[in-house]
DNA sequence: TTGTAAGCGTTATCAA
DNA sequence: TTGATAACGCTTACAA
């Protein structure tokens, strides 16, 4: 019996890169140039060395090869605290699969809420065990504590920005989009408009207000006729501003809202209210999460591509961490207004509208 | 001006302890001390260790900390593939709350879907990069490949059921929610049932629809009066779901869901057919998801403990981490069946109607 | 309580 | 192409 053949389950103790060496009959740096850069020995040998790890079930110890190699293949990838799960999801999978594609490992996490949670993140980036940092949340920085653009490693930015400058950047063109949400609600007819904000110093949320105030003005709104609610992306900010809307008087009948969520937290808030969608206020989201087309009526929303975002955001990254220095001029990616059911004619021009429409009809 | 004094932002190399044990004026071995078993040495030395410390910005590396002391505190967390994003997230924060307050951090990803991040995980585990897995899936040891199971280090599973046994498990009382779901509808006079399940040889699956059969048979319906489509947990198996269910002819009544996903995902189809809830078909989900407030109707489901879940999975796989030897018995918690708008008594006026007009037409 | 020194398991340098 | 050997930065016997 051969002492080398241990190959039961649950062995005490996994092989370690000599032993192999020895079963292989190599040197253990032949045996690690045969695994790590198989080009640089002659065929035969890598063969008798690669099935030598295969008999002995060998696995290169990790934290070792880390600290030799001083770089450990895992990425951090921020999110924010309270998040909107089903429009991040979309990104982080394409991260996922970008990043496993060239053998790197992601973690997730965030640098916001949790103070012990964020902390240990942090020291995680400066003990150098992360190799680099896509950020998809803005509060990067935290005050007080050690920050992560400190740590020396590369950032990208993904939907975000980064407080200090110098970091690639991949957004959505925010302004673009909430001028089409207005417009749409515009060509609707509707004068008296509410907005529905995310967090108010959020980068996303200044481009995309600014746009919101562009349409509003281009079509000669008055400012007396513009509502403002300060929300944070989730469902219950949803609930809260149509509390809001519905103790106006008059109510505005056009409402865009920064988020999916907070536009079915309103919808449904106002439905149960009696205040009915499209009839008596339209609504427009933003994100296209999966429950937009499921909730009632179906959510017309802006469409961000996620999987684009996340791809471009985990490439640049890895371009970061080969060594190539990037122009930090943003890209910059389209979003898409997608009409369905929670949109139509403003109360006071609808039947105008509905008329128009069978006039082009027929 | 003193070299050890540099705390410039971006130093090209981070410090080291034998630096920062050379400005305290002690050895590596108190030095490492002091920041890792404070209590072992004087406080005043200790104190001079500390501030030193943080004059140099000295965080230890991990990879070299890992490699000596044989433990790398991350834990990997292996969710489903095509998972409800929505209920998981609740368990997974709870996970990582409860990981983090010890000093660990947590990796996400799936052993399922993508074949190559799938394989990446696993050989991380083998490569000592993993102290410890926690499963919220059932398909734990792929086929062909190597199997987390087998790599050496505790595994913990959550909502789900390790192929082999001697692992500790947690786990909501599936049958007893899905007695809770049918009897609802029972109780409301419904007779006719439609059981949509969740991907049939799920560990969850098998004990759900255990109590859905019991239930039935119970309350001495016949087996002709029961329907069963199997599902995936999606929003898209639910519109299947809802399109078998409208091809049916007498339709059933009543509707059990396995996930708050198809049961949306039918409520949706189902009302656009013109099929309304209650008043047509009442639905019964699972999870309680937080979009399931913003259905319309709002669904009468079963609340998992999701946070309960989470800590007792995390809390267990610590104990392991910490060589205590556990018991296997299952921890079982209870769901709760919360009712709100999408369940209502039983049509039966209108359906011995419609079995006339169906009854002619034949 | 503190210091000395031997590893942990790799990879990389250099010489053969 | 391969082998001997010196790091990588830390923890921990063991000795003082």
């Amino acid at each position: 019996m051969n002492d080398d053949e241990s190959l039961g389950r649950g062995d005490p103790r996994p092989a370690r890169i000599q032993e192999v060496a020895k079963a292989a009959g190599v040197s253990t740096a032949t045996e690690s140039r045969a695994l790590s850069a198989p080009n640089t020995v002659r065929p035969a040998t890598r063969q008798r060395v690669i099935e030598a790890a295969r008999r002995l079930n060998y696995t290169p110890n990790e934290a070792a090869r880390a600290l030799r190699a001083g770089s450990t293949r895992m990425v951090l990838v921020a999110v924010p605290d309270v998040y909107s799960g089903a429009f991040f999801d979309g990104v982080l999978n394409a991260i996922d699969v970008e990043l496993s594609a060239h053998g790197y490992t992601m973690i997730l996490g965030s640098l916001e809420g949790d103070e012990e949670k964020a902390r240990r993140l942090v020291e995680l980036v400066y003990a150098r065990q992360i190799d680099g940092v896509i950020i998809l949340s803005n509060c990067a920085g935290a005050a007080g504590r050690k920050s992560v653009l400190d740590a020396g490693v590369p950032i990208v930015a993904v939907c975000a920005e980064v407080d200090r400058p110098g970091h690639p950047t991949i957004l959505v063109d925010d302004r673009a989009c909430a001028i089409a949400q207005t417009r749409h609600l515009i060509e609707f007819g509707h004068r008296r408009l509410l907005y529905v904000s995310g967090i108010a110093d959020h980068y996303n949320e200044i481009h995309r207000y600014r746009g919101f105030r562009d349409a509003v003005a281009d079509a000669g709104i008055a400012d007396a006729e513009v509502r403002r609610f300060v929300g944070d992306y989730s469902l219950r900010s949803g609930v809260e501003a149509a509390r809001f809307f519905l103790a106006q008087s008059p109510r505005p009948t056009g409402v865009v809202c920064c988020s999916d969520e907070m536009a079915i937290g309103f919808l449904k808030t106002a439905t149960s209210a009696g205040v009915k969608a499209p009839q008596d206020v339209s609504i427009v989201g933003f994100d296209d999460i999966e429950f937009a087309q499921f909730c009632e009526p179906a959510l017309t929303t802006i469409r961000q591509p996620r999987d684009e975002l996340g791809a471009a955001g985990a490439r640049t990254l890895l371009r970061c961490l080969s060594g190539q220095s990037l122009s930090c001029a943003p890209i910059v990616v389209e979003g898409q207004l997608v009409v369905r059911d929670s949109t139509g004619p403003a109360p006071r021009f609808r039947r105008s509208f509905r008329e128009r429409r069978h006039a082009t009809a027929a």
